[in-house]
DNA sequence: ATTTATACTGTATATATATTCAGTAAAATT
DNA sequence: AATTTTACTGAATATATATACAGTATAAAT
């Protein structure tokens, strides 16, 4: 989509926060009293350019005739999707967003930063399976038993998280798969995150 | 808050469905045509009638200047919660309806009608844990391998569909638990709906 | 039994609103 | 160098819209 000025990000703002607080779109004067514009064609000619840019569309005619386009109206309430790969760590980098799907605030008990795409069974036992999402938290502060998100080298894994003095202990939901024992200060080892919900699209 | 006639609601309604599909609320022009009134006024009493009960907010002289009250607005946003009792079906009626949770349409790759609180552990291996919320979509439509709601007589469970012929089979994804043979026309039998997605609130 | 709420039609109108036209001026693009 | 885009002011206007007023009729509440 076509970048927007200033200006036009202006507009584009306090038609959001119009329709925020009032529950409907402003009308011409409306955005001129907001912006402190003396001309309603001052605004006229903004919406027609956010119009032309593809931000809103207007209906012609009718008052208050402004709506927010899909992606314009979206892009506030989306949390991005990132693959989890054997190798590569789970950054928010453009290359690892698988997706980007709508997200409602209260959605899980806590707030959280991206949804991993689950590869693989070693959390089977744990009821997480091939394909889900989990929701995860940026954070380094894990409790025994919680389901963190480790960094070992270039390795990602989400494993049951469980420490004893130096020694932490990564353990899969699934008999056939290994532990891993790793010492806090090993060098390349990083706790990434937690989970803290789920999400399966069947 | 008061109840509402059928043409009260049908009113709300209305607005909510174009507010849904233009961006912005309807005039009373608009609500007119929409119910087929020949006079504006028949619209404006609705509103007056609507706002007077709390479920929306009018602001005069403006233009579209109507706005859904937070309890209305949230109704069509969130989706209830029922607890899976071993007796008793899962019926929408208010004593079933553990609570309401945000929900965002897109959520799911269908649409849904209910989340089930999932208790016991008969379909563990299928990665669905004791309270889970699994998304159901009423329907009598399933397929061979869809996890069903089903119900035969009080017993409300959730199982894998297999059918063939007459005979149905719900399939428990544990071992240790028993299947269920059904044949098709046995009275009490209901198939309530399908899972289309999970959540996990960890 | 009387009042109030519901559920409209039909007409009228002040005003809220979109939208066009005429300018000015600077910045960006071609 | 010429054209387009951006960014406005200012005035004018057709029409979109809220809203009041006058009725009619039935149902519900007090």
């Amino acid at each position: 989509m076509k970048e927007l000025t200033i200006q036009q990000k202006k507009v584009l703002q306090c038609i959001k926060f119009y329709i925020k607080k009032t529950g409907f779109p402003p009308t011409r004067a409306d955005i001129c009293r907001e912006l402190g514009f003396k001309s309603p064609n001052a605004a006229e000619s903004h919406l027609r350019a956010l119009e032309k840019k593809g931000y809103i569309t207007i209906e012609n005619g009718a008052s208050r005739g402004i709506n927010l386009t899909e992606n314009t109206a979206e892009k506030s309430q989306t949390i991005p999707v990132i693959g989890l790969v054997a190798a590569g760590s789970p950054t928010l980098a453009d290359e690892n967003i698988e997706k980007h799907i709508p997200y409602q605030e209260s959605l899980f008990l806590s707030d959280f930063d991206y949804f991993l795409r689950v590869k693989g069974l070693s959390m089977k036992d744990a009821g997480i399976m091939e394909d889900d999402l989990v929701a995860i938290k940026k954070t380094s502060e894990v409790r025994n038993g919680d389901i963190v998100v480790a960094r070992f080298e270039d390795e990602v894994t989400l494993k049951y998280f469980q420490s004893s003095g130096d020694q932490i202990k990564l353990i899969p939901a699934k008999n056939d798969f290994e532990e891993i024992h790793i010492n806090k200060e090993t060098e390349g080892f990083f706790i990434e995150g937690k989970s803290v919900g789920l999400i399966r699209e069947n």
